[in-house]
This record gives C-alpha cells, sequence and structure tokens, in this order.
DNA sequence: TTCGAATTTTGATCCAAGTCAATGCGGTTG
DNA sequence: CAACCGCATTGACTTGGATCAAAATTCGAA
C-alpha cells in the first residue's frame, strides 16, 4: 500500500495531514486490491470483517439472490470510506464499475488502532454513519417510492456527489450504466429507461448521449423525487 | 440514567462487566427516554447524531415520506444498540411498539469517550456493522423479493431474535402489528395477510390469534425466504 | 468514415401487488 | 358475557412496473 494512498484517505477523512505514527501502523495493517472494470474483486476472507476506502475509480457492492436477481446496495466513488457488507442472509462481492483500487483494513485492527486517535476515531465513525444513513435512506427509496421518484432521487444525489454547477443547471457524467442503476434502485432497465424520457419531456433534465446529464430545475427534480425541498 | 440499565448495556455489548470509570462517564453523557406504546420519542436535537441502545420494550426507527407512506427501517428490541438514522432527504421518528425505555448518547462524545476502552470501541463498532448489514440486508429484499419472499423472510429473522424452540418448531410472539409488518416489508397490510395465509396453507407455518406463529419447517420457510439453506 | 456489437429506447402485453370494499375475529370494557 | 371497536382476513377489480420483442442510438475499432 502506498503512502500516497493512505495520505489521500486521511485528507479524505479529516482534512488533515496523517500523523506519522498511524502511518506505518495503517500500512501493516491494510492491503489493496486493483479492480478492473467491470471485475469482481478477489476478497479471500469472507470470514473477517473488512473496512474499504476507495483510493481511485468508481466500484459497487452487489448482493445476490438467485436467479440472476441482483440489488446493487452502494456506489462507491472515490475516497468513499465503508465497510464492506456481511451476511448470512445474502452473499455480497465488490464490482470495478471502472477500473479502481480499494485499500482494505480488517475491522477489528483498524478500529483497534484508530481508537488511539480520538479526532481519527470521531471521523472514521461520521463516514461510517453517513454510508449508514445512506443505507437507511435507499431502504425508504425501494420500499416507498415510485419509479420515477427513484431515478430522480438518484440523479439528485448523483448531481449532489459529482455534479458540476454551470449556465444550464448542474451537469453530471453517470459513471454507471442504466442496469447499474435499474440494480440500484431495485427496478428494470426499461423503466428507467422511461423515467428518463419522462424526466426530459418534463423539462426537468436534459440529455445527451448514454451518460452525460444536466438538471435543468432543481426545485422540480427535488419534488419528483419526493425530497425535501 | 440508572446505573442498573448502563450495566446492561454492558453486559450486552460485552458480556462483560461495567468497569467503573466508564459508568460514571456515560452516565454524564446520556440521557433516557421513556416512550409510550404508540407514541413518537420526543427527541430535541435534530441537529445532533445520537446513538440509541434499548433498555426495555421494542421500538422503531421511521422515515416519512408525504401522504401517509412510512418505511420502517429497523425494529428495535431490547438490548440493540444502534444510530439514530439523519439525513436531509428523509425525516426520521423513533416510535414505541410497546412501551419502552431507551438510552441515548450524543455520538460525538460517546465515540470519545468509549475510544479509551479498545475492547469496548471493537464490542461497538461490532453493533453498529451488524445493524448496518442488516439495512443493506433490507435493501435486497426490499429491491428485488416477492411479497412471499419477503414475510418469509421477515419471520425468520423474527424467530432468529425471539423464536422459542418446541415440540412443533419454532413458535413466537410477533411484538409487531400487520401494518408495522406491512410498512417494513414495503407491502401493505393485504398483502401481509395474505402471505400469512399462503404460507399457513402451504404447512410452513402455523398461526393462533393476531400475534402468535409456529414455523413448522425451517428448511422450507428458508427457501421461500430466498434464504441460503 | 463506416461498421458492428452493445446499450438504450420504445412499444405491446401481462401479472404481482395495490386499492377498494365487505366480512370476520379477538380482546377489552362496561 | 355481550357488545363493541380496531385489527385482520378475504374477495373483486385496477394498475404500475415487469416482461417480451423490436427498433434506434451510441461509441469504439477498423
Amino acid at each position: 500500500m502506498s503512502d500516497n494512498d493512505l495520505q489521500r484517505l486521511f485528507a479524505a477523512l479529516l482534512h488533515l495531514d496523517l500523523p506519522k505514527s498511524m502511518t506505518s501502523r495503517l500500512c501493516a495493517l491494510g492491503g489493496d486490491v486493483d479492480i478492473k472494470r467491470g471485475a469482481a474483486a478477489e476478497l479471500d476472507g469472507s470470514a473477517a470483517r473488512f473496512i474499504a476506502f476507495v483510493a481511485e475509480g468508481v466500484a459497487k457492492f452487489v448482493g445476490h439472490l438467485g436467479n440472476d436477481r441482483e440489488q446493487v446496495v452502494a456506489f462507491l466513488l472515490a475516497n468513499d470510506l465503508t465497510v464492506f457488507p456481511r451476511s448470512d442472509a445474502v452473499p455480497y462481492s465488490l464490482h470495478g464499475i471502472t477500473d479502481c483500487r480499494v485499500l482494505t483494513f480488517p475491522a477489528d485492527a483498524f478500529i483497534r488502532t484508530i481508537a488511539a486517535d480520538p479526532d481519527l476515531a470521531k471521523a472514521v465513525c461520521e463516514h461510517m454513519f453517513v454510508a449508514f444513513d445512506q443505507s437507511r435512506d435507499m431502504s425508504v427509496l425501494l420500499g416507498r417510492k415510485t419509479a420515477q421518484e427513484r431515478v430522480a432521487t438518484f440523479l439528485t444525489s448523483m448531481a449532489e456527489r459529482i455534479g458540476k454547477q454551470n449556465d444550464d443547471g448542474v451537469s453530471l457524467s453517470l459513471p454507471v450504466s442504466r442496469r447499474e442503476i435499474a440494480d440500484s434502485l431495485g427496478l428494470t432497465i426499461e423503466t428507467v429507461s422511461r423515467q428518463f424520457t419522462e424526466l426530459r419531456e418534463l423539462g426537468i433534465i436534459d440529455t445527451n448521449g448514454r451518460s452525460e446529464v444536466t438538471i435543468l430545475d432543481r426545485l422540480r427534480i427535488r419534488e419528483a423525487a419526493a425530497l425535501p425541498c
């Protein structure tokens, strides 16, 4: 694991430089995985619990049911820090959406190490809590939102994470395919596509090619997403 | 907050007695809330993040969308430790299902305090991770499972938490109404009811009154729940 | 610049679960 | 212990999103 990656981790967590003593300890602990676009990560120990930090690229956690039923439980963008999901009920895997590099730490040792620095512990917990809250929000979306609300919610949240403000509104380049969107929203690709079309016809978004989207009307998309305005 | 409740917290977390120094520090930090059956908790600071420990009774976290759409994101049974959900996207609240008593700690101070004891920190994190994993499993259920699979999954997981083995199978007394089950599974009460009937007709469960359920066939209910057998 | 495979969009039809409307039951209260 | 009220069940019908099936785009590679 490179010092450089660890520095990024700490910058992302704390907006602070990395204490020297921590570097070496975490270096010893962690491993890093390179995942190719479309490939699944080779993670040995399904036994142990892992913390993951995305140093570069975009990845996803996928839960698998029989019969090709898949559910994306999280998109991981660069600098995201979260726990690898582990459960007796559902097998999960980590996939690269683009080529990416992920740092992994065994959770027990990681916790023990960062507990020595209260500010660091607090920052790590805060990141975990945010990821946890996103998962709860996802339950509300999956349990109760309509197809249009789901797609509008997805676009809003992506815009907040990777959108760039410009003259027309907020533009973003979706790093994920329609299938991946569908698999994260509990819909089919066809339904996602129809909702893109409808939002475009309503004048709420504009699209260009497969992945370029501009949100033209911030208020109306939040309304369409059943989000508080 | 009573010493007794704190002892329970630590017993639940660590299967260990509470270190003296921690007691007083956590006592100073925490508050406790009594919630009546059916009532919402009076939690002041929507601003701060809270850790909750259920000392007694059964409670639920509920996410609210407009138009009476509600999603239960977690049932909290006695001894559960978790984070109060907080998000800009969805307003959440804590409701008593039975009369209950919940200890609450501001997350920042709580983390800071327990970080002093690595074993304790590890145990707390482990509880958080389990709750997080349950939330991810819930996303898979809500995104991809059929009504029958959802109800069977709910019964299986309740049986694991509060079921008693007996001659016929595993019996449990559901602490929640059909509406609450429906609101947690992203279904309507009618659909939940129909699935109870169908599972009964299939000989997988037996029911008695509104809340007594016996799981007659562990393997078949797991199959019906799309769980690994 | 064109070609071709993969992805996306669009259209037609179907079905699982929702909605609406009685009816039935359990448990509480006078 | 009867009568009531809220909860649960059942039935009839509707519907949003799934499925199945083409057509149209996109975009990388030749």
